[in-house]
DNA sequence: CCGAAAGCCGTACTGAGTACAAGTTCTTAC
DNA sequence: GTAAGAACTTGTACTCAGTACGGCTTTCGG
């Protein structure tokens, strides 16, 4: 077992499954981005994608997390943004950063999900998919970042982080040039850490 | 038209029309606490209340609802609590307030809310639909209070005030007294007003 | 009391999501 | 290389939420 000859890398059958995630995916999504969320059933998107309606959940959960769902490539950055954050900074600072770090993640994929939120009136409920998604992974890391902090303090940390992420996601035009967004994640995150009971500084 | 005898003040059918409401309400929060959400259909609830299945739909916009829409009186506080809302205090107070006359308004059923949500993953979905379902009336007034303010910052403080509300609903134990779900939505408020850069003050 | 509007119901449909058994393809240990 | 077995795919069949609609009953206004 473990050789490793290329083949050994990645074996046939995860090359094979890798491959059909991203067949499936970006059928959907080119699908959905043609005809919106709610004109395109399962149904559609496998017979597109040439699997079975079975074989798509098998694969995505819901509808809806074949829009939101990361590439498995995208959840290493990811795992990695979390895991080389530097630990000496404030954390409200490292949340800053890796919430910056995964608007860049992002990037190519954003600007199509909000294009799909504004128009797709079934996908509006899942709009915090688009951050939501990241929250067990974010708690954990907070719960080890600040081992002996007030469990509802760290709680309100996080939620209000993504409540800033969320809302620069919402209040920016995905037709904007991409640096913008990354200003409004960073002003809404200053904004928010330095109290909003303040008036604009 | 607009007599004024006892019957004209609701008339029979509008009488009618609340009575059926509540019924199907109590009904279905009894069924659902007894069974838990997932293992309770519509059908479930409409058969036991007494109606037919388009009947719950044209009451209730969907199963989830039955549990968070607000009761028709309910309804009329919590618009009453917007408007008697003091316009000479700073805004974050106003909405610590607004925050404060929520939480009191839904002590009867957050308990049980808070309780289902704890047990039935198929809401978890919603579980903002506790408090989301006021965001629209309270994006007005927050637009009406400060018409002139920068539209981002105006969604943050509304989404992050949200979040803080969302943060002590998620932190509190139903079976602990109301008063300490009062004080956690009052803590973070204070805290997510000060700023969550700053240590704990 | 009569016509119009509002409300209720049964029926029938779409589409998401799940369960399962049978068939196919890859892996691995020999 | 091959055979046992794990992993994957697929078709079928089901449940249930949600919508559309035509026909019936109740209430309202005059």
């Amino acid at each position: 077992m473990m050789r490793c000859s290329v083949s050994a890398v990645m074996g046939l059958r995860e090359r094979k499954k890798l491959a059909a995630w991203r067949t499936i995916r970006s059928t959907a999504l080119r699908l959905i981005d043609e005809r919106g969320f709610d004109a395109v059933s399962v149904e559609d998107i496998a017979a597109e994608a040439g699997v079975s309606r079975t074989t798509f959940f098998s694969y995505f959960a819901s509808k809806e997390a074949v829009v939101f769902d990361l590439d498995p490539d995208e959840v290493r950055q990811w795992q990695a943004l979390l895991e080389n954050c530097r630990t000496d900074t404030p954390v409200w600072e490292a949340l800053t950063d890796i919430a910056l770090g995964l608007a860049r993640l992002l990037a190519d994929r954003l600007p199509l999900q909000k294009r799909l939120l504004d128009q797709s009136p079934g996908l509006c409920r899942t709009a915090r998919g688009a951050c939501d998604g990241f929250e067990p992974e974010l708690r954990e890391w907070l719960g080890r970042r600040c081992p002996d902090a007030d469990d509802v303090r760290t709680a309100l940390v996080l939620n209000t982080a993504m409540a800033a992420f969320t809302t620069a996601a919402e209040a920016w035009n995905p037709n904007q040039p991409y640096e913008e967004f990354l200003e409004l994640v960073s002003d809404c995150l200053r904004w928010a850490g330095a109290g909003l009971a303040h008036p604009t500084g």
